[in-house]
DNA sequence: GTCATCAGTAACCGCTGGTTACCGTCATCA
DNA sequence: TGATGACGGTAACCAGCGGTTACTGATGAC
């Protein structure tokens, strides 16, 4: 019963840990920050880094991100516009657990179309 | 399909990783494996132990799961309906970064909300 | 008879993720 | 003097899906 957590209950509707799970939970999120693990980039580079995604979503995930400070964006005043995005500290620690999932998703992909395959032909 | 490799690139949008990505991508998946890491659990047990999660989300989330080899649905011919949810060995090696989400969340819960609450007042 | 348990479905609905189109500004080029 | 293109977005629009509240069916307990 104590009065504020400094750890958060995920399974606690209630909880802020779960809006933190909501960002995490999106997926243009894990991609952003995977690609500005390595390092700065224009939203113009991250569009085409980030294969398939449209500058509306773009742009709504890097300002939610902002938001919760995990990127910095930086405005230069030039004509044509320049903007760069980078992550912060938070948004570095957050890259390793990221790293982690994409880790595993590349890894087992296989293992889950598997799993996909076979489970859709025995229902079929 | 055999054991090879097999890694895909998640930036590329056509690659099937990305499908592996949006299962992750589901907040509820994590709060589900997570909550079955620890052992098997029926329905309502999930359900209760996943705080603020619809029947018919749950359902689907489970479906998904087990559809993609994470978890093994067994079913009781009784009645009451007996169902049980456990973890694949595929499940479990999807637990661990998972759990490191996890703990970056209810680690950070703080930083972001502060984060938060200086963007969203300086913004006003 | 009727209540509760369990594991879901049925029907509905609003939001939001996604799409394409378009914007202003300035340098460059014909 | 247009015309064009780069850049970093917005505007308007729409389908779909996540989420909600009912409701089901079989059975044992009361």
């Amino acid at each position: 019963m104590e009065g504020l957590p400094l750890r958060g209950d995920l399974f606690d509707p209630d909880c802020p840990t779960r809006v933190v799970l909501d960002r995490i939970g999106d997926k243009w999120t894990v991609l952003v920050v995977s690609a500005l693990s390595t390092g700065t980039l224009r939203f113009t580079e991250l569009r085409a880094r980030v294969g398939g995604v449209a500058p509306k979503v773009l742009t709504q995930t890097l300002r939610a991100l902002e938001r919760d400070g995990i990127l910095i964006r930086t405005i230069y005043a030039q004509v044509p516009p320049r903007v760069e995005y980078q992550l912060t500290d938070l948004g570095r620690s957050l890259a390793q657990p990221i790293a982690a999932i994409q880790d595993w998703a590349e890894g087992h992909v296989g293992a889950v179309l598997a799993a996909r395959n076979s489970y859709d032909s025995s229902v079929a």
